[in-house]
DNA sequence: TCAAAAAAAGACAACGTTGTCATAACTATA
DNA sequence: TATAGTTATGACAACGTTGTCTTTTTTTGA
């Protein structure tokens, strides 16, 4: 009967089973695993091939319990904003798969975040976490992660430490980018609806609008910046002020594609042509931009490349402490829609 | 010195710990976490103290080790399109902290999924899985789930089993309502925009669309069907072939929101005016239906309660599997926008 | 060929929890 | 006030892995 030889519980093949199929102790199966450098290769053969015919996997919780380690990291965030949020998870996802770690995702909610992230750091025992904002800014839920020394990425961090890794987008880069593209098809008058002002990106992003006019020797006009927090509906607010004004913009220059979208709700609603009246530009580059017509043209950057980036400075900080830290910026590349063209070409109504 | 009494090792305080503080054995402060009933009331509250006052959390990883379950649930994806995805996430993420569960997420490829997902199960042991379409349907995937006893719960699914546990929306009735209402509106001649024909959903849509024609004595013409995959170029081309047609349809019915977009889109760039010449109806109810123009006349489904629901009944089969099963069916609500109108506004170009 | 050094392999405990079984402490009954 | 019948508590092992330390085997150099 050596067809029953090694079935001898229900259960998954342990360690145990492949120590005694390979005729060796659990512990040099063990070094096996953990690829450990003092094994003959005649033995290390015999391990791998028990290991394979008994189809050994080992178990998580055994590992996680002997290292105090969960081989996981935690993602949190705080507003669930479509696309946004979910290719991020998506990127991260990915990037865990790859190294072998897993991804605890929690939402938190902004009431009391840093008790929050307290329970979750201490129920998950993950590795390391990381943050998008807003959460990533709270100063209650930072102290909570310098207090428990867990490693962390944040992601666009409003006031980054020296030496902090972090990922972002060169926000300011982009924006000083598009304004130029607008000026270069002839725009002079260029309206700004700004993003909330506690977000850092949006911060950056009309820094980088008035660099690029005032580079081009444009005086910067306050009246041309109008306040809005992202949404669609802000967008078309803010559309209304702007189409009229006595003398109002050539060009608009969202700080967001939702808001970009608002604003072409409330062109066409009056029937003002975009490109043709106005150019618009938008920033994110995610679906909207590609369901709304006109198409925008707008700075696609990848908020999938987000996830990914941060678990990989995870991985590199939470496994070596001592690793030389340092933000990484993904590249972002401007995409051409049909919602810009150049002045000349404009043809406004009545006034101007 | 009694400040030192209980600091004994730096880690955080264990159940012995917390049975030394007590003054009783381990078992009882167990007894106490896992509320068994036979402990005295004076001894449960002084365990109770103890765990107050050293912050006492229970070890997730050896728990799961001694009881071979991870206290955790699994969710598959296969192609993570943006919305639909993110919402179903953060509706299982957050029954699933509810009922102090966790959520592994996995994201698996199209090639060889039964392996994926046995691989899953055996490293993560999650208590069971939820599956989105496609991966619901795969009989691979079906038959690894089946082998290995994993609890499990699809979203709607291809073909459901009798008495299996499932969530859904329906898709026929809400189908059959939105296509009435266009025939309320006095359409008579309404086209579709079919969905995937392998997705359990887009057939229900047609055969909803199907049968309200033909509750109104209207005679289907499959020449106003026309196929497409869910996304935004599938509908602008089956928009551009139902506008060219020598008898075009006067209402158009697409299977989701973006094929609607691209409606919109093509509309949009032939100067066709909707709801004026063309009314259009979606599906799905997300951000897309809201940033178009004109807004859509859609059906909001809850793509959040899908997974939230999903996740109750996991818990409900899980924690004990002799309970009744049956499929949970959301609600759903037509939602006006303003890209439908009554047929006697419809001042069409030129033909019929 | 033998001792010393180096390399390989093993025995055993520990991580923190819960299940099994045994024992101690209370009740109720005669 | 014994005595059986409960109810409450405890001792100990086990889950599967890896770290520490010890023992065995192999290699090296004379």
């Amino acid at each position: 009967m050596p067809e029953l030889s090694n079935a001898k519980r229900a259960g998954a093949a342990t360690i145990v089973d492949v120590a005694q199929s390979a005729g060796v102790s659990i512990k040099t199966v063990s070094r096996v695993i953990n690829n450990e450098v003092s094994v003959r290769q005649s033995t290390r053969a015999k391990v791998v091939e028990a290991i394979e015919q008994l189809g050994y996997k080992r178990n998580l919780f055994a590992r996680s319990l002997r290292a105090d380690k969960s081989f996981a990291f935690g993602l949190l965030y705080e507003n669930p904003q479509g696309d946004y949020s979910a290719d991020i998870l998506h990127g991260a996802l990915s990037a865990c798969q790859e190294r072998g770690y897993h991804l605890v995702v929690e939402i938190v909610s902004d009431n009391d975040l840093s008790s929050q992230v307290e329970r979750f750091l201490a129920t998950t025992k993950v590795d390391g976490v990381f943050l998008t904002p807003p959460v990533c800014d709270d100063p209650g839920v930072l102290s909570v992660l310098e207090r428990t020394a867990t490693p962390f990425v944040r992601i666009s961090p409003l006031n980054p430490a020296a030496g902090e890794p972090y990922v972002a987008i060169n926000d300011f880069e982009a924006a000083r980018e598009i304004t130029n593209y607008l000026l270069s098809l002839g725009h002079m008058r260029i309206g700004h609806i700004a993003g909330p002002a506690n977000h850092h990106s949006a911060r950056e992003r009309h820094r980088g609008y008035q660099t690029a006019l005032e580079e081009a020797g444009i005086v910067y006009d306050d009246g041309l910046v109008l306040p809005g927090n992202f949404n669609f509906d802000s967008g078309k607010k803010a559309a209304g002020t702007f189409f009229a004004l006595d003398e109002p913009p050539t060009a608009i220059f969202a700080s967001n594609d939702q808001m970009a979208a608002g604003v072409l709700a409330r062109a066409h609603e009056l029937k003002i042509q975009i490109p043709d009246e106005y150019s618009l530009v938008g920033f994110d580059g995610g679906t909207i931009s590609e369901v709304v017509w006109p198409r925008l043209t707008t700075i696609n950057q990848s908020v999938r490349g987000l996830g990914v980036d941060a678990i990989r400075l995870l991985v590199n900080i939470s496994e070596d402490p001592d690793i030389e830290r340092e933000p990484v910026f993904l590249p972002y590349e401007m995409k051409f829609g049909a919602s810009t063209s150049r002045l000349e070409h404009a043809l406004r109504a009545g006034k101007s």
